[in-house]
DNA sequence: GACCCGTGGGC
DNA sequence: TGCCCAAGGGT
């Protein structure tokens, strides 16, 4: 194979079929603001680009600067994130923008380093933002990169051991000038045309170096490890009601859904405490269910609801017409829809 | 290296 | 429908 073939036909290909997403610059334009690229890269970790555009579009209105972001209210930040997940990543947002502040006079560093010591910010997407944002060489690996390499090397070993040599592959194939296009180039080619399942082989720029297009089985590349099968877990959730208002907590500020609004509830586990598990002793009425799938389980959620007139503790009183405001998470936005529906059925 | 961490779309 | 997957990072 011409190395240098691979990018020149790739970027050629770029040029012509590029996509136009909201963080990214127009063709001919200078780079992008290293704030909008870390903070696309950010959003986009393990999401989809459709997913990430309504958020990244907010995020840009309401906070234009990393400054304005390291000035942000946590909680508003925090309400802003619900519902794109993995919230790890918005309280890691917050405190990267508030070192970049502190550490670096409001600008982002130009070198991997220094970035991947700010919090949030690994290996990939470290080289992303060196690339894109300051447009320096470096090698991007995402896994849109680790198929389209696996397939162009017919590389067999699976993943995740085979990481350390598709990187290598990569920076075989990653040119001097360019590196931000090259990345991106390789994103849209995994996203639109060396697709998972039937790739689109008849339209890839890089069909002719593509080994495993040779041997007839692209798909079948990246190889996997077997995973682990995903258990299921039960719990209860309680909506509890006064004057229009709802009880809602906040979660703990690591873990799962760490720092997020919430229902409160109970321990998910095999056994759903029901009842027993309530906050208090009150008259349950049960409104229904709720499944939902994280990563690592799934979980079967009940609704159970109840009309308090005493204080709770530990919480706040949310009006039940803004519940959208609240910031939810998806599990507890459905399971807040749950019992509001069962609430308009009792009229 | 293994495990934890959300969500929605596609087939 | 259940399973796979996604512009990964932290521990």
């Amino acid at each position: 194979m011409r190395v240098d073939a691979v990018a020149e036909n790739l970027l050629i290909w770029y040029d012509a079929h590029r996509r136009r997403l909201p963080w990214r610059a127009e063709p001919g334009a200078p780079a992008p603001d290293p704030y909008r690229v870390w903070l696309s890269e950010i959003m986009l970790q393990q999401t989809t680009v459709a997913a990430v555009k309504p958020y990244f579009d907010r995020f840009t209105t309401c906070w234009p600067t990393v400054t304005d972001l390291a000035f942000a209210d946590e909680a508003e930040v925090m309400s802003s994130w619900a519902g794109l997940g993995y919230y790890a990543r918005a309280r890691n947002l917050i405190a990267c923008a508030r070192a970049v502040m502190r550490d670096h006079g409001g600008s982002f560093p130009n070198n991997e380093e220094e970035l991947r010591s700010l919090p949030g910010i690994g290996e990939y997407t470290a080289a992303a933002i060196v690339a894109i944002a300051f447009g320096r060489r470096a090698v991007v690996v995402d896994a849109n990169v680790e198929r389209v390499a696996s397939r162009l090397f017919a590389f067999a070993e699976p993943l995740p051991a085979a990481r350390p040599a598709l990187r290598r592959l990569v920076d075989r194939i990653t040119p001097n000038e360019r590196a931000g296009d090259f990345a991106q180039a390789m994103m849209d080619l995994g996203s639109g045309i060396c697709t998972v399942r039937s790739p689109k082989c008849m339209l890839c720029a890089l069909s002719s170096d593509c080994a495993a297009l040779v041997q007839g089985s692209p798909e079948t590349y990246p190889m996997k490890a077997a995973r682990r099968a995903k258990p299921r877990r039960r719990g209860t959730v309680y909506w509890i009601e006064r004057d229009d208002h709802v009880w809602l907590i906040r979660r703990p500020g690591k873990g799962l859904l760490g720092g997020m609004r919430a229902l409160p509830s109970g321990p998910w586990t095999d056994e759903d405490p029901g009842v027993a598990g309530a906050p208090m002793p009150a008259c349950w009425s049960d409104a229904g269910t709720v499944s939902h799938v994280f990563t690592h389980f799934a979980l079967d959620l009940r609704v159970l609801t109840t009309r308090w007139t005493a204080d709770v503790a530990g919480g706040e009183w949310w009006p039940i017409d803004q519940i959208e405001q609240a910031g939810l998470p998806t599990l507890f936005a459905r399971a807040a829809s749950r019992a509001i529906a069962d609430r308009e059925q009792e009229r």
